[in-house]
DNA sequence: TAGGGCTACTTCCATC
DNA sequence: GATGGAAGTAGCCCTA
């Protein structure tokens, strides 16, 4: 009862598909819920283009200090 | 015990722009999660950039079908 | 007469600004007359919905045939 | 000789596609031009992202300028 | 004012 | 490891 390796291929793309397809559909699901959140904080007046700006800053900043620890850490295995 | 106006607003906001990045950071482990199935995929022998192809051709298949729906409504909207 | 290296980078830098901007302008020019087709098409009492959708549909169309091609060549890859 | 109502609209509509897809190639070239001065600026040795940055902040105070003169044509309507 | 289309940016992958 | 090109993503604008 076994397979040929042929099969065997395609049945592991399909699973692979399956699992990439499956993951694009949550990812989808979360991306509307953020646009949710920003109509939310809109229906109560807020204004979304600054929020929209003040979480990307944020996220930046957070980029940027990632950075810099990555930075101090390759200069204490030099200097450590 | 109340609080200013000011000081709501300011809540609401904090309480907004903590859901939006905790989505954020929700969507971004996803993104890795579909980049570590396609580097799995690769490590068994397959085809990334077919991989994607494909996956990127089922999905503009099924926007496709939506899509006509989309036309009917617009056909309807003409004849109905 | 001759001029300092960073003057000629500068005459440079100034002449490429000069054509992206002439490009952009013409681009947004053309953009403008699409938009204008589009107008005059509505104003004969065509849909325009249904035409964006008609013209999208044919780009679509041969974009896939040019990614048949592209898929051909993968494939050639992989067997060739 | 005459054509029906329907096949006036058919030619009609087949001209206005024709000229919007022409319109769009027109559009794709002159985009591709763009790019190929921004190869160009990088093979003499310019920063590409900050030549696209200095060009968007161009056409941003560009367009601030205009909205300024508008609002001038504004003010002038009421009080000239 | 919500949605969809367009544009621009960023990311990612294959190649050298 | 850099670079070029393609894919995906996010932000903007305009119409309905």
């Amino acid at each position: 009862m076994s397979n040929t390796p042929e099969e065997v291929a395609q049945d592991q793309l399909r699973s692979f598909v399956e699992r990439i397809e499956r993951l694009e559909e949550e990812k989808a699901t979360i991306a509307m819920d953020i646009k949710d959140v920003y109509s939310e904080a809109k229906g109560q007046g807020h204004n979304v283009k600054a929020l929209r700006k003040f979480v990307a800053r944020r996220k930046r900043d957070r980029d940027e200090l990632a950075e810099e620890d990555a930075l101090l850490e390759i200069y204490e295995g030099i200097f450590g």
